[in-house]
DNA sequence: GCAAAAGTGTTCCAGATACACCCATGT
DNA sequence: ACATGGGTGTATCTGGAACACTTTTGC
C-alpha cells in the first residue's frame, strides 16, 4: 500500500506521565458506532435517543453509540454500545452507512459506522426498564422520540436519522421490516395501521386484508384480542414462508 | 464519551529514528477506502481490478483503494484512490457498506468503507489509456474482469464483490443504474441487452420497447447507429424526465 | 341499545404477457 | 440474393383499486 504525505495538522496529546500512547507512523482516524434504534409505538414510529452526559454536546440528544475497541467486529461494537447505554439486547442489526466527514467531530477525526435496527413492539417494555437502571453509561436519559418531532441532534446526528429514514421507507416497502417492528402476535388492524404509518396514506381494509392472506405469510395464532370493543383474530408470520421471502413487497 | 478498556496486544511500531510519530491514547484502526468500479462491456457486466505491487498479498488482484488521509473525506479518498490507480476521474461514487473484521487485513486493523461506482461504456476508452499511463501508482496492472469469471481476491475484497453484486442487481432493477452504464447515445437493442444481462433472462422485444418508450424517458438523438446491418435509431436517456424519476422500476 | 372496531365479496380497469412477420442494410 | 438485426400491433390475463354493510363485544 501507497505512503501518505504527512498531515497538516495533528497534535500529539499530552501524554500524561506514566500513561500508554499508541503510536503510528500516519495519523489514524478514530473509529465509532451507532445506532437508529426504532420501534413502532403508540400508532408512530419513533427514535431512541440518549441524552449525553459529557462534552461535547453536554446535555443534546444523540444516537446511541461509541468507539469500537481495537480487535472487535463493527457490529459486535454496536451491540456492545447500544447494550450498555439502553439495555436493548438481542437485537438485529443492519449497517446503514459510515459517515466520516472531518469536521464531524469536535475533537479529532472520527469514522462513524451507523448500524439500523428495529425493535418487536412487544420487546420495548423490558428495554426502557434496564436503560433507566444503567447509571454507569454515558448516558444522562434514555427515551424514545416520535421521528416526526425530534429534538436538536447532537453531532450530524440529525444528517443520520434522516438517512436512516430513507432507508427505513424502502425496507418498510418490504415484508421484511414489517415483521421486525410488529410484536410476535398481533391483529391485521394493527398491521394495517403500521403499513399505513409507513407510507403515509390510508388504506383500504378489505384490499388489504384479501392481499396479506392470499399471501399466505401469516397464520392464526388461535388466541384473540380481547379490548373495548369486538375481539380480533391474533396472527403471527409463518416463519418458514418468511425465510424464502424477506425481500418480497407487502405493499402494493 | 466513555473509556475504553486498553485492548491486549497493540505492539507499537519500531519508530525510525527521526521519524513522526502520531500518538493516541486508545489504539486506533486504520481506515481505508475500496471502490467496486462497473462496467458493461462486450454484453456482460465487468469489474475493473488492480493488481497488487507489495506486499501482503503481492500479484493478487485487489479493488482499487487506500488509506483515507487524516482530513480528508472519504468519498473524495475514494476518488482520489481510484484516479490514483486506474485513472478513472468523475466517476459518480455511492457508499456501499463498511468492512471491518478485526483480521482482514494482516498488517494490522484495517476498516474499508467501500464505494460503488458505475461507468458509462462510452467513457471507458479513455480511462483505460490513462490507467497504464500511471506507473508511480501502487498497481502493477490493471484491467477489467468478468462478473461471472473473476480471479482470486486479495483481503476479502472477494466477500465486498459479492455485496456490491447484491446492490447492484438492485439498483439495476432501477433505472438509475441502466443509464449511468449505457454509453450517451445507445440504441433500443443495447438497453435491452443490459436489462437481459441485469436479470439474466431474455425480455419480449415489443414489450420492453413499448414500456421504456410509453414511460417518456427516451428521446431520439436523431442520429442513426450504422453497423453490418438495418441502422438503429439512437435515443439518450431526457435529462427532465430522470430528474424526478431516479428510484422508479424500469424492468416489470 | 348503542358506540366502536372486526370482519367480509364483487366489479372494474390498468398494465403485463404472449406471440409472428416485414424492413433496411452490408456483403 | 441473402443473412442479420431493426422495427411494429393485438388478444388475453392477472392483479390492484374502489366500494358498504353486517357482526360482535363492552359499557
Amino acid at each position: 500500500m501507497p505512503a501518505m504525505p504527512a498531515p497538516p495538522a495533528v497534535p500529539a496529546p499530552p501524554a500524561a506521565p506514566g500513561e500508554t500512547l499508541y503510536s503510528y507512523r500516519y495519523p489514524h482516524p478514530a473509529v465509532t458506532v451507532d445506532t437508529v434504534l426504532i420501534a413502532f409505538l403508540q400508532g408512530a414510529l419513533q427514535l431512541l435517543l440518549v441524552q449525553r452526559r459529557g462534552e461535547p454536546f453536554r446535555g443534546h440528544w444523540a444516537l446511541p453509540g461509541g468507539f469500537v475497541e481495537i480487535d472487535e467486529a463493527l457490529e459486535d461494537a454496536a451491540a456492545r454500545e447500544l447494550a450498555e447505554e439502553t439495555g436493548a439486547t438481542g437485537v438485529q442489526l443492519e449497517q446503514l452507512q459510515t459517515f466520516g466527514a472531518p469536521d464531524r467531530d469536535p475533537r479529532e477525526r472520527v469514522i462513524s459506522v451507523v448500524y439500523l435496527a428495529l425493535l418487536a413492539q412487544d420487546r420495548v417494555a423490558q428495554l426502557a426498564l434496564s436503560a433507566e437502571g444503567n447509571p454507569a453509561s454515558d448516558a444522562a436519559a434514555v427515551r424514545w422520540w416520535p421521528l416526526e418531532s425530534l429534538p436538536p441532534l447532537a453531532f450530524d446526528h440529525a444528517a443520520i436519522v434522516a438517512c436512516a429514514r430513507q432507508r427505513l421507507r424502502w425496507k418498510l416497502e418490504r415484508l421484511s421490516a414489517t415483521c421486525e417492528l410488529l410484536p410476535a402476535a398481533f391483529t391485521l388492524s394493527q398491521m394495517q395501521r403500521l403499513c399505513e404509518c409507513i407510507q403515509g396514506e390510508p388504506l383500504d381494509k378489505r384490499n388489504f386484508r384479501r392481499r396479506v392472506l392470499e399471501q399466505g405469510l401469516l397464520e392464526e395464532t388461535g388466541d384473540q384480542l380481547r379490548g373495548v370493543h369486538r375481539p380480533a383474530r391474533l396472527f403471527r408470520f409463518s416463519r418458514e414462508a418468511l425465510a424464502h421471502e424477506e425481500a418480497r413487497r407487502l405493499l402494493p
